[in-house]
DNA sequence: GTACTTGCAAATGTTTTGCATGATG
DNA sequence: CATCATGCAAAACATTTGCAAGTAC
């Protein structure tokens, strides 16, 4: 779980300036329910213009406070919470994502990294499928 | 390994007409070294027109013939042999990819589907790190 | 000859950039 | 008040689409 209220209040730190601009920014991203393309948040703030809405995004991806998810070859959307190593689970339906926090596959990569003689960066998994809620909802009936 | 010149002839039954322009793009898509994106494959065939090109990339995809990695966020690339079930090990120095057949990750992943209700459609593995040639050739010095 | 394909060029959609104006510390 | 950030509009990309002309079978 993410302390959306406390995040919203140290995240203004994490910029040389605290703008009006940046803190509508932040603190709409903070309170996003799900992910978010860089578009949908700027049509959600009007008020704020395209590049900041952009550079912010950019921003707050460095300092790792949201991840970017390529989920189907589209456009990347975004998801709060990319501090911690975790791996996510994508509803192909609804859309829905689930954090996994814990990494069980750490122990394959290792082997194959060294098996090839790479020196490890890092990994990204992806699961896809259908929630129970869309399972449920309809797989019942038909 | 993949068998460059079989698959050069067996695919272009893949389509309903064998035509000129899609004998071309399969022939320099199975000959490719590595991975490239669409736009850089249009560059290398100003023969054939740039929908041609995105069109038939769109078949091969479907047909798994080929498939797409979303390497740093930027356009999507390509990359022959996608008709298996494997993952990528990218070089992040040199762009290197690595196919990597074996997946260890099927347990951990029936596991987390299972214990969030997913009904599991499949997974994506990709795996970061610097190769051994780029380890080597500068590791040692400096 | 018919139906499917091509290639162009325009449309679409997303992200980046230049630069004058405005706000922050 | 110097510096950094904003917002606009244009540029830069990547990809898709409409449609007339061409080609495979």
């Amino acid at each position: 779980m993410v302390d959306r209220s406390a995040l919203a209040s140290v995240l203004q730190l994490g910029f040389s300036r605290a703008t009006g601009p940046r803190k509508i920014v932040v603190e709409t991203v903070v309170a996003w329910e799900g992910h978010f393309s860089a578009e949908e948040l700027c049509r959600s703030l009007p008020q704020v213009g395209r590049a900041t809405v952009y550079r912010t995004l950019a921003s707050l991806q460095e300092e790792g406070v949201i991840c970017r998810l390529m989920i189907d070859g589209r456009a990347p959307r975004y998801l709060l919470g990319g501090t911690q190593h975790h791996h996510h689970m994508v509803c192909t339906q609804c859309g829905a994502v689930q954090d996994i926090a814990a990494c069980g596959v750490d122990d394959f990569v290792d082997t194959v990294a060294e098996r090839f003689g790479y020196e490890l960066d890092g990994h990204r998994l992806e699961i896809y499928g259908r929630c129970s809620t869309c399972v449920g909802g309809e797989g019942a009936s038909s």
